[in-house]
RNA sequence: CGGGGCGUAGCUCAGCUUGGUAGAGCGCUGCGUUCGGGACGCAGAGGUCACAGGUUCAAAUCCUGCCGCCCCGACCA
């Protein structure tokens, strides 16, 4: 068959399952991409183009998010903004430009942010007088907003998000991972006092662990930012850190405690209980399409993409098999895929004039977690059968047999134990691939052959973090308390935290 | 932005060394036979060889420039 036309060579790294050994007749290993584990690069840009999620732009770095792309955006979307709802917060929108005399003054910012600025200096065929930047993120314009309307402490807090694309003008870009322009949601948020500042920044957090976990079945450590990670501007920044399939982190989420230096660089102040004049404590927090990258890194197999069912834009395909001219299959298709939507399913009816392995394959490249196959045995025993793509083929569990009066029902069981398997799948990979260390060399190696999240007790110290970098191109992905004594393992200082060190995308 | 590689049909690529006016497989279109893991027959369509200059009687092929993509670094969600 296909096996021939499929690069097999290199040993394949550890951290991918040995999915490829296939024997007998039916070996459904995708024509359209390269096997998972030798090169994880290779394979990632072949499922985002393949499975139609994205296509690059006619601009360098960019990329179009086709509608199956979108599908999946839409899905992680709805999960946050419900939660964010559910948490106080409103929707709003902030204008994408902004003035260069605003963006500067809040000076650590501006900093961290001028090399990815893209600037517009142009309106019409005029000159402008003053630039505009294009929004590498919002706390300037949002900041500048929030002044005006805070006056009083009955004005605290403001809650809101947006969603909206920004512009950073990265050097190296990948689909999803680091583009010129990505989705994001930023959420800004000004309090009255620090403790609740600090409340949201962690409620925030804690959001976009569930969110990954839950929803995207990506499991994620979270933590704290070391200082040299740190958002510009930010007295603090926490982050969600997922780990990718070739021992490399991902940051996936973060959540900033900005104190006050955005309020006194903005003016953002209010009267108090007391009649004191304040400055309020602000917070931000982001997640971008760049989950999805995350997603499709860490579920995706050597038959494509696999969608956890709480993202998948379809939660399962019918494919009818036809026989003989007879469309007795198509007819019960379209029934039960009646049935189906009326359910509550997110369903789709596959009636295109392929054979049935091609739709198999192509469903399977896009990652669908249900295929409900609908033939004449089928009929004849009132069943459909039901094929899980979480499971490899001729896994235990992996096809069955339902009765159709059943179906609808099933589904949704086998939804959620899909969800749960591919999560159960993520994190026993995260947790087989955290590795404590205590000897400094040990530690050096791991790092340096990407093993995974490599979890010491730190110094904290911005020299002890540079040289792991320069020695390993590692650094620190976050930080959560130490308990007891120890000392860094990274280079034998007093340790004060405990960090996961990763080379991070 | 440095180092390396690559741009030829929708996709994967051959052709380039040694210039002579473009190919394969898959996909696509039509008809027919098929349809429980990537079918087969017949008939077709599709490429200013990334782009711009230059050398030459003649450039996909040689030279220069430029744009884009991929990999490795540096920088970052």
């Amino acid at each position: 068959m296909s096996a021939e036309n499929v690069v097999r060579e290199g040993a394949g790294s550890a951290f991918c399952e040995p999915e490829r050994v296939m024997t007998g007749d039916e070996a459904p290993i995708p024509k359209e991409v390269p096997p998972k584990s030798p090169d994880l690069s290779a394979w990632y840009n072949a499922i985002c183009y393949k499975a139609e999620l994205v296509s690059l732009a006619p601009v360098r770095g960019c990329i179009v998010l086709r509608p199956y792309g979108y599908g999946l955006w839409e899905r992680l979307q709805s999960a946050l903004d419900q939660r964010f709802k559910e948490t106080g917060h409103e929707n709003a929108y902030f204008p994408l430009l902004i003035p260069e005399s605003l963006l500067t003054r809040e000076a650590e910012h501006v900093e961290g942010f001028a090399p990815e600025v893209a600037w517009v200096t142009q309106g019409g065929n005029e000159p402008l007088t003053e630039r505009l930047a294009i929004r590498p993120t919002s706390e300037v314009i949002v900041g500048t907003m929030y002044a005006q309307w805070v006056q009083s402490y009955r004005d605290l807090p403001i809650l809101i998000n947006q969603w909206v694309n920004v512009v950073r003008w990265e050097k190296r870009t990948r689909p999803f991972l680091r583009t010129l322009e990505f989705l994001w949601q930023e959420g800004h948020t000004a309090h009255a006092t620090e403790s609740e500042a600090n409340e949201e920044v962690q409620r925030m957090l804690d959001v976009y662990v569930d969110v990954a976990e839950n929803i995207a079945a990506v499991p994620v450590y979270k933590g704290e930012k070391s200082a040299s990670e740190r958002f510009a501007g930010a007295n603090h920044t926490f982050s969600i850190e997922a780990l990718m399939p070739d021992g490399r982190a991902l940051q996936a989420g973060t959540s900033h405690a900005l104190g006050q230096n955005f309020a006194k660089a903005y003016d953002i102040k209010f009267a108090d209980e007391n009649q004191a004049v304040q400055y309020a404590w602000t917070t931000s927090w982001g997640m971008s399409w760049r989950m999805l990258g995350a997603l499709i890194m860490v579920h995706g197999d050597d038959r494509g993409l696999r969608i956890p069912p709480k993202m998948a834009p379809i939660e399962a395909v019918i494919v009818p098999i036809v026989k003989g001219g007879s469309d007795e299959a198509t007819v019960a298709a379209r029934e039960l895929y009646a049935t189906l939507k009326k359910a509550g399913l997110r369903v789709k009816l596959d009636e295109r004039d392929l054979r049935p392995g091609n739709k198999f394959a192509d469903w399977e490249m896009r990652g669908v977690p249900l295929r409900i196959e609908l033939g004449a045995n089928d009929i004849a025993q009132g069943v459909a059968t039901v094929v899980r793509r979480d499971k490899l083929k001729g896994e235990e569990g992996a096809k069955s047999a339902v009765p159709l009066a059943e179906l609808s029902s099933r589904c949704s069981e086998l939804l959620i134990a899909i969800q749960a398997n591919m999560f159960a799948q993520a994190r026993t990979f995260l947790h087989s691939h955290t590795i404590e260390v205590s000897d400094r060399a040990e530690f050096y190696k791991l790092v340096r052959e990407r093993a995974g999240m490599i979890d010491i007790p730190w110094c904290e110290r911005g020299e002890c973090e540079a040289h792991v970098k320069a020695e390993t191109s590692a650094t620190s992905r976050n930080l959560r308390p130490l308990d007891g004594a120890a000392v860094c393992v990274a280079c034998g200082e007093p340790a004060r935290v405990r960090a996961y060190f990763a080379q991070a995308y």
